[in-house]
DNA sequence: TCATGCTGTTAATCTAATGTTAACCCGATT
DNA sequence: AATCGGGTTAACATTAGATTAACAGCATGA
């Protein structure tokens, strides 16, 4: 995953600042913690980031100070701002020294961590040039669940709308059961005895799309339902 | 130069409308204004775009909506949602969507400016990169999608616009798959029977006007939709 | 071990989606 | 008004994909 992103956090009230390296920990970024403008400017001295997520107000060196020292150093770092207050002055000036964005306390940590990924995709753009679509690793296949298809080496086999609901599911849930009726109320919207029957019609495609590679197999739970499992 | 970009703005309130689009054009940038989202969509599929500023609330398609599909057919363009509030959930689902940026009314000027012109900025390094030749090599073929004209060898066919309309989405999607849905909402800025069935009569037409050169195919992707394909 | 309900598999069947051609419609042009 | 270009609608043919059927193994618990 491209979530090792390293973040530096310069916010100097400790609660805050605890509280918001762990949401960022726990979505799996790298980050440092420093509690006013002249550590944080030290620390960034240290080591290469990604992003730098700064409190506005700060003792010692504020954070629009600070932005503006990183900002000579390194011009194209993506900024976020931390503010109390929605101050439009304070917004513009943020935005002149070249914010990415401005996000006032308190906060939503599910919006806040939203906007973080979205300012990591956005300067990852190399990393990210293959139009994010959907490819999950099978042994050896790749199956591209948006595009339907399904590559063994050179070959590649285009597959229907639902072969690929389905695989898609097993794929999301590979190596855990996935329930016969979670596929049937997924994929059909209902849950009968003949959508069963067509359920089991397409794990033998799936099967025999996938024999290829003998690490990968469909296995069958007796009465629960189907794991998709690849050896190693 | 960079003021030369062109923006699309979607809004249905004619006097907010108004009044962005003059904030802009005053600033050197070349703006479309649109009045709701199936005409901001069909507006989208005619030209070249660098911005789209998309108001949230609107009749016939909201800016969210809109908002996906343009991502469909441009995974990167900078997109900004105007909202009259500034409701959590709606900035969680723009941002979900990939909003670069995010603005509620009423909002100041300056502010405003300067995250269009720091957006603009941001993805003008990506646009470099990006071929601004309205030119598509498809396979042994040429299409201008400007001129409507589709060249093999010596021959130049002439195309109606929508022909290139539809073979313009299909090269822009080389090797996905473009839903039906999208073809005809981008086309014909709506979806239904009669719709459909003109745009198979249309894929007719490109199939045997690409009928030269046996590596292309536009394959169909049953209940899905079309996927131009050239073997290499 | 038997009985019974599950699952695997293949093939027949049904239906909706698509392919294709041609007739039709309608606005623009002569 | 006649023609033309371009798109839509109609009509019919074809196909793909999903469902249903049929039958053959299996698993599991009594």
């Amino acid at each position: 995953m491209s979530n090792s992103a390293k973040i530096l956090l310069v916010e100097d009230d400790d609660n805050l600042g605890f509280v918001i390296q762990d949401l960022l920990k726990v979505e799996g970024y790298k980050v440092h913690l420093r509690k006013d403008g002249k550590e944080g400017l030290m620390q960034f001295n240290q080591e290469d980031y990604d992003l730098c997520i700064l409190d506005v107000m700060m003792p010692k060196k504020d954070g629009f100070s600070l932005a503006r020292d990183i900002r000579k150093i390194n011009a194209h770092i993506p900024l976020i701002f931390l503010t109390a207050k929605s101050m439009t002055e304070d917004r513009v000036e943020g935005l002149r020294i070249g914010a990415d964005d401005y996000i006032t306390k308190p906060f939503d940590s599910e919006e806040f961590l939203l906007r973080v990924k979205a300012i990591l995709k956005r300067s990852q753009k190399e990393e990210e040039s293959t139009d994010s679509s959907a490819v999950y690793e099978v042994g050896a296949y790749q199956f591209d669940s948006d595009n339907f298809t399904l590559k063994y080496q050179s070959e590649e086999r285009q597959l229907t709308k639902k072969e690929s609901e389905i695989l898609k599911l097993l794929c999301q849930h590979t190596d855990k059961v996935l329930e016969r009726e979670i596929i049937a109320n997924m994929v059909w919207g209902d849950d009968s005895y003949f959508v069963g029957r067509s359920m089991d019609v397409f794990i033998t495609k799936l099967r025999k799309y996938l024999g290829s590679d003998p690490r990968i197999s469909i296995v069958n739970i007796h009465g629960v339902g189907f794991k998709l499992q690849v050896e190693d």
